[in-house]
RNA sequence: GAUUCGCUAGCUCAGUAGGUAGAGCAUCGCCCUUUUAAGGCGGGGGUCCUGGGUUCGAAUCCCAGGCGGAUCACCA
């Protein structure tokens, strides 16, 4: 039975049996009334010295200092941990010391989830500090947890290996109090935008993650299979077609938090699923929607950190509003010295070869013009940017611009080097968007495995006449790294997609 | 997918002219009634990622594979 387990792990599990000879149950079910936590208790203690006389709370037993017949102990809630003061005689008031001289000192472990009462109080070293008056074990770890102990602001052992942090969250959330931290943020940030949505009256609606046809996006999809139905499915990439077949029915504002799925490469920017804010409005345009996509980062920051500032690696971005906005013509013409407007497919090749920009030749024009833009521009734009009206061929989904000839309607935000978001005014003309699509084929069957089904219950939403959109999506991962400062997708997302650790051979 | 680095005790890491595998924390035993990286003394714990090869002998050298990190390419 406790073959192929560690020593450490077969002592635990002794601990456990010598617990339920004492007739201690390591995993009670009745609830454990908690009346504080252990934040509220470091805030208020020392203004309130009369208050927290009869304290009572749980969480895990972090570390532990035993001397003789006294001992000290950390205990971890969710807000943080709190001193434990343990002393033998209170609470073993009897005869009997078993609770602690046994089941203290020997059966219990660092990392098992035990409930106090007692009394708050400041040690002569001036720690705020609970007197223990009551011990209750609330479930026994029967596995060793990573110690990381600190002085002075020095970390030692620190748990770091970013494999381990990502396969096991749980440890990882047990020892690194930071990592919690970014998921709360996560849904501060998200609960943010849902109120300022909700604020302006739109609906929060849920459109469908399997689809027959996936569209909204270019990209590779996720295949599945329904066996009722005996036909395939696809995991969608996007919901924009179906969020527009909203504004179609009649809803003035749709807007879906959505986790996405794109069969594509993995980095420290992207994850196979994701999760985008995607956002319609009816009778508004790309120029209103900038402005909403500033009026609500700048208090999605004022909401995480109390002002307009984030400090991003060794970026300072100010999400303050108005945002810079350029055409895409005149940023590429900013940071290359070079006016491609109006310039033909040959000169464009020539123009990206002069400036170093790799490129090969199916791409077209819209294409080379947004390599351009992506190597020379994009990483340059540190400060939050509006860049709009991209070449036609690059967004069949967005309206043809009202007086700039083969532009749409379109603007993404950039920031720290980065796409933020992508909008534009949503091409409603069902004709147009009939031939859109068609050109996609055409691209699809020269090769391009990210090109755009047609959809023709789409066509046919459009058909019944949509009215004038705006459209929006959000990358909130992103939106989250920026916002928490975080390096990588992973350590905004609980569980990472990873290959199975489980070893092949095995 | 390419390049590159890494994988040794529960955790963090040492460990080559190839020669019985180490430290700190954790753990086990003893001492200690305000300590805090508690301390003192003593003990135990290893598929050195896996599989081959070279060798009298491999954590170490060679080959193949697994998993992960970083960078690059495509995509949000």
């Amino acid at each position: 039975m406790t073959t192929g387990l560690t020593e450490q792990e077969i002592i635990r599990r002794n601990s456990l049996n010598e617990l339920i000879k004492l007739g201690i149950d390591p995993y009670p079910a009745p609830t454990f009334e908690v009346n504080v936590r252990s934040s509220e208790i470091k805030e208020r203690f020392p203004d309130n010295n009369t208050l927290f006389q009869n304290v009572s709370i749980a969480g895990r037993m972090m570390s532990r200092r035993i001397m003789g017949a006294a001992s000290f102990s950390e205990l971890q809630d969710e807000t943080g941990r709190i001193q434990l003061y343990i002393k033998r005689d209170d609470i073993c008031p009897g005869e009997d010391k078993t609770l602690y001289n046994t089941v203290f000192k020997k059966l219990l472990d660092i990392g098992d989830i035990i409930g106090i009462t007692g009394f708050v109080f400041i040690t002569q070293m001036g720690e705020i500090t609970i007197h223990v008056k009551s011990l209750k074990l609330l479930s026994k770890s029967l596995r060793v947890l990573p110690i990381v102990k600190e002085k002075e602001d020095a970390v030692f052992d620190a748990y770091t290996d970013p494999e381990q942090r990502y396969r096991q969250r749980y440890v990882d959330l047990i020892v690194n109090p930071e990592v919690r931290e970014v998921f709360v943020k996560r849904n501060i940030l998200i609960n943010s935008m849902r109120g300022f949505l909700n604020t302006l009256g739109y609906l929060e609606v849920e459109t469908p993650i399997l689809q027959p046809l996936y569209g909204g996006a270019t990209a590779r999809p996720f295949k599945t299979y329904h066996n009722t139905l005996d036909m395939t499915l696809y995991l969608r990439i996007a919901n924009e077609l179906y969020l527009k077949r909203l504004i179609v029915g009649g809803y003035q504002g749709v807007y879906e938090f959505s986790k996405d799925f794109r069969n594509e490469g993995m980095d420290r920017f992207h994850n196979p699923e994701f999760t985008q804010m995607e956002l319609y409005v009816a009778y508004k345009d790309y120029e209103w929607m900038m402005d909403l996509v500033e009026e609500m980062v700048e208090k999605i920051a004022l909401d995480l950190h109390g002002k307009t500032q984030v400090q991003v690696g060794e970026n300072l971005i100010d999400f303050k509003r108005p945002w810079k906005r350029s055409t895409m013509f005149d940023v590429i013409r900013q940071f290359t010295g070079v006016n491609i407007e109006g310039l033909s497919e040959e000169a464009l090749v020539s123009v990206a070869k002069e400036l170093n920009v790799p490129i090969d030749n199916t791409m077209a024009k819209g294409k080379i013009i947004d390599q351009i833009f992506g190597e020379k521009c994009e990483p340059l734009l540190i400060q939050p940017t509006f860049i709009t009206d991209y070449p036609v061929e690059m967004s069949p989904l967005a309206k043809k611009h009202r007086c700039k000839e083969s532009l749409v309607e379109r603007f993404e935000a950039i920031c720290n080097g980065k796409e933020l978001c992508n909008a534009f005014s949503e091409l409603n003309d069902p004709i147009d968007q009939r031939a859109r699509f068609e050109s996609q084929l055409e691209l699809g069957k020269r090769g391009d495995d990210e090109s755009m089904a047609l959809d023709e219950d789409f066509l046919r939403a459009l058909e019944f006449g949509m009215p004038p959109t705006a459209g929006l999506g959000i990358g909130i991962d992103r939106l989250t790294m920026i916002m928490t400062n975080s390096p990588s997708i992973q350590d905004v997302l609980f569980f990472p997609q990873m290959r199975p650790e489980q070893r092949a051979n095995g």
